[in-house]
DNA sequence: TACAAGTAAGTTTTT
DNA sequence: CTTACTTGTA
């Protein structure tokens, strides 16, 4: 027996959801393309959809989510759980990416694929690249040959349009156009490299599972069957792939629900195009459209800064926000003198909010790129004013954490060439091309560790060396637990990074510290090394780390970082010519994307939102020279962002 | 020939 | 604070 979805449950759900909402909420079979505005209740209306399609007989398990990240969805199926119980756990949701990752774990064996595979984030594929590079013999030519990061972006890029390597070369490369064939060259060997020795990049991942799903019918039943509902979030920032992925995974129902602001597209970097919303209702013929457009979050000033701002968009958008929030508060405009008189006005703003009952955690600084807080960060850290850092340098990145994966990977995927790579240059006297050699000859092996004893015996100098790392291999081998794994791995290796780093090892230790505490909560090493390649620690580096989670704080984020939250009061800095847009958006198309970034910038604050602006900025070559205001906010009228000057006495 | 150490320069946003 | 390139050394 079926619990039915009449008209109490529509009861039940119409006080708590305006009827644009209600009629998502509601909605069964068939496509539904929800374009929601920002603050305009769209994961809430999600999270009651998934509650009404478990209350209705649809088995939590048959619902796929997907969302921006993992903890999104988390987040999600915590809160429907509160609505339905428990039942609503067993909801599959993440992100494309981490659904790729399961399913092509036990369904890619038919692609020729091993389950153990590892996954190269952006670091390791620029390390595989670079290896190629060289040793294809583009480093040294007369003619300039792009340099690993370029060469990385380029190949990803095209993949993640689904263009040709030509076609994306052209389109955005253009001064490169005469060197297609060595960059064709480097990406067909990249292929290779990674096909021959179990590796999977981030664009693989979903490569990989459009070919599961296009090439194998009997696969695409299966899973299309198992995922009967499909939810996706944030839709706006998906890419041709991923949109190519959700026809195919709906292709035996048409389930699907998408959600997403088309004046919230930040991710073009990725591939991402904001006309993929658009273009839904092409891909699922017969989509039914809902609006939501009152804004529940904001105050109308601030809605009203926010309108204007997308109406400066050469592309129409469709929506405007309003509120029944009114009040008198107004956002405001404030110039600093310099970096340092701007740092301190928010940190001073921030104490007297704190003296006004206003919560820490209620409070946050957003910019554009991750360094344009350092300042403020010394600041904050003077007046102990509490932070955390999202977004930018991860801890995840620094080189201690990845050269203690990289041995935790080596025991999990021993053709795992990349971290072999890491794991030897390591070792002292040992350069790129002793590394290289040993590589080949240690990843066709089923004992690397036997062939390292056999290197040790002939080795001049770095014999024990060599035996100590085949100990530390042959001891991995035995099965045991993530964080006993990694404390073998740490026993190995701090003595090394000790002798590498002389001046700031403890710091580094902390680090790793900290790394164990979180390796402690996996039990297979398999899902620890997946998670931190897919869904790594959001933590930026720093002695933050050190704060307590519990304790109230102050968020710091780049505006990317903090798509879809929401705090009562946001600061947004460095709104300058040259930092915000930033000095590389030259074209339209970029300049459009930093348009919608200050956007959602504006659109996360409830109460309060400060925007301010050095007048004086320092550049390196230049020197001192005069900060002008964003052009985002320029010529807006003080009804809309009055401004103010800070004053000297400040 | 290959490695190590030292010097110069450059930094958007992220799965 | 990293990475890329240059110069010195075994």
């Amino acid at each position: 027996m079926r619990p039915s979805s009449g008209p109490s449950a529509r009861s039940k759900y119409a006080e708590l959801l305006n009827p644009a909402q209600l009629a998502a909420v509601m909605h069964r079979d068939g496509p539904l393309l929800v374009v929601a505005g920002a603050g305009s209740g769209k994961t809430r209306t999600l999270i009651y959809r998934l509650a009404h399609l478990i209350e209705s007989g649809v088995p939590a398990g048959a619902i796929l989510l997907l969302t921006f990240t993992r903890r999104a969805a988390q987040e999600m199926v915590r809160r429907a759980e509160l609505l339905v119980g428990q039942g609503a756990r067993a909801v599959a949701g993440g992100t494309f990416h981490s659904f790729a990752n399961l399913t092509l774990r036990r369904h890619g064996t038919v692609l020729g694929l091993n389950s153990n595979f590892t996954i190269l984030d952006r670091a390791d594929m620029e390390d595989v690249i670079n290896l190629l590079r060289s040793r294809m013999g583009l480093a040294a030519r007369e003619r300039r040959f792009p340099k690993k990061n370029a060469l990385a972006e380029i190949i990803s890029m095209a993949r993640n349009k689904a263009r040709e390597l030509r076609e994306e070369i052209e389109a955005d490369y253009p001064f490169l156009i005469d060197q297609l064939d060595e960059i064709a060259a480097v990406a067909q060997a990249y292929d290779r490299y990674k096909r021959e020795r179990g590796l999977l990049d981030y664009d693989d991942l979903l490569y990989r599972l459009a070919e599961l799903l296009e090439h194998h019918p009997e696969r695409q039943q299966q899973l299309s069957r198992a995922c009967r509902y499909i939810m996706v979030d944030e839709y706006q920032d998906t890419n041709p792939i991923q949109a190519r992925l959700v026809r195919l995974l709906a292709a035996s129902h048409d389930n699907v629900m998408a959600v997403g602001d088309d004046a919230q597209s930040i991710y073009s970097f990725r591939g991402a195009d904001f006309r993929n919303i658009m273009d839904f209702p092409k891909l699922f013929p017969g989509t039914r459209i809902i609006k939501l457009e009152e804004n529940y979050r904001s105050l109308q000033g601030i809605l009203n800064l926010a309108n204007e701002l997308i109406a400066g968009a050469s592309e129409k958008y469709t929506k405007a926000l309003y509120s029944r929030r009114t009040g008198e508060l107004r956002p405001l405009l404030v110039r600093a003198e310099d970096e340092h008189l701007q740092s301190r006005f928010v940190a001073q703003r921030i104490l007297e909010l704190r003296e006004q009952g206003v919560s820490l955690d209620q409070i946050a600084v957003l910019f554009r790129s991750s360094f344009h807080s350092f300042d403020l960060e010394l600041e904050l850290a003077r007046l102990d004013i509490p932070f955390i850092k999202r977004g930018g340098f991860k801890f995840i990145e620094t080189a201690h954490i990845k050269d203690a994966l990289a041995h935790l990977r080596v025991a999990a995927n021993p053709a795992d060439a990349a971290s072999w790579l890491r794991v030897l240059l390591l070792l002292k006297g040992v350069g790129p091309r002793t590394a290289e050699a040993m590589v080949d000859r240690v990843t066709g092996a089923t004992q690397p560790e036997a062939i390292l004893m056999e290197q040790a015996a002939r080795a001049r100098s770095n014999g024990a060396a060599l035996r100590a790392l085949s100990e530390l291999l042959g001891s991995l081998r035995a099965p045991a637990t993530p964080l006993a794994q990694l404390a073998l791995v740490l026993e190995y290796y701090l003595p090394l990074m000790r002798d590498a780093h002389p001046d700031d090892y403890p710091k580094r230790e902390r680090d790793l510290e900290h790394f164990s505490a979180i390796a402690q909560r996996y039990r297979s090493l398999q899902s620890l090394l997946s998670d931190m390649a897919l869904e790594p620690p959001s933590d930026s580096i720093g002695d933050v780390l050190a704060t307590d989670a519990n304790d109230e704080h102050v968020t710091l984020s780049t505006i990317h970082s903090a798509k879809g939250l929401e705090w009562q009061v946001v600061f947004i800095i460095w709104a300058a010519e040259g930092r915000f847009p930033a000095l590389r958006s030259n074209d339209a198309q970029a300049l459009e994307e930093e348009r919608r970034l200050m956007y959602v910038a504006g659109t996360r604050a409830r109460d309060e939102l400060y925007i301010s602006y050095p007048v004086q900025m320092f550049d390196r070559t230049q020197g001192f020279v005069m900060g002008t205001v964003s052009r985002f906010l320029q010529d807006l009228k003080p009804e809309i962002l009055p401004v103010a000057r800070l004053e000297e006495e400040f």
